[in-house]
DNA sequence: GCAATGACGCTCT
DNA sequence: CAGAGCGCCATTG
């Protein structure tokens, strides 16, 4: 099974929270973030191992693509989808968002005047 | 330790 | 912009 081995996971939930509401952010960038870069995979897997009663906003970590990648649940990515649209992220026909738009920036240590 | 899998990303067409 | 193919590496059996 998913292993309970938050020892690693727990950096990226940790990230993901850091998410704020109408933004999104990639797999990838995710990942870079909590130090895993360019192991984007281990983050859908480490989001894959959440239970359902968790606090991690995992809604708001789509593809590179901006769209929501299929999983396991039957219906799980349109529950993302509703949960995004919900906090005022559109989708596009295909169901796929602006990622330009709603991209989560996060600032450096430092400066970054915005 | 080897083989197969996966909530991905990038490049080419 | 959209679709298809290859590569990346950790987790699992």
């Amino acid at each position: 099974m998913a292993s309970r081995k938050p020892g690693s996971y727990a950096a990226i939930y940790r990230i993901v929270r850091q998410i704020p509401r109408g933004r999104v952010a990639t797999y990838g960038q995710v990942a870079q973030l909590a130090g895993l870069a360019g192991h984007a995979r281990q983050v859908g897997y480490a989001l894959h191992a959440l239970p359902s009663g968790t606090t991690v906003p995992w809604h708001r970590v789509v593809n590179a693509s901006g769209g929501i990648s299929l999983r396991a649940a039957p219906g799980a990515d349109l529950t993302q989808r509703m949960l995004l649209e919900r906090e005022g992220v559109r989708f596009d026909g295909r169901g796929r968002l602006s990622l330009a738009r709603v991209r989560w920036q996060p600032r450096r240590k430092g400066a970054l005047r915005g």
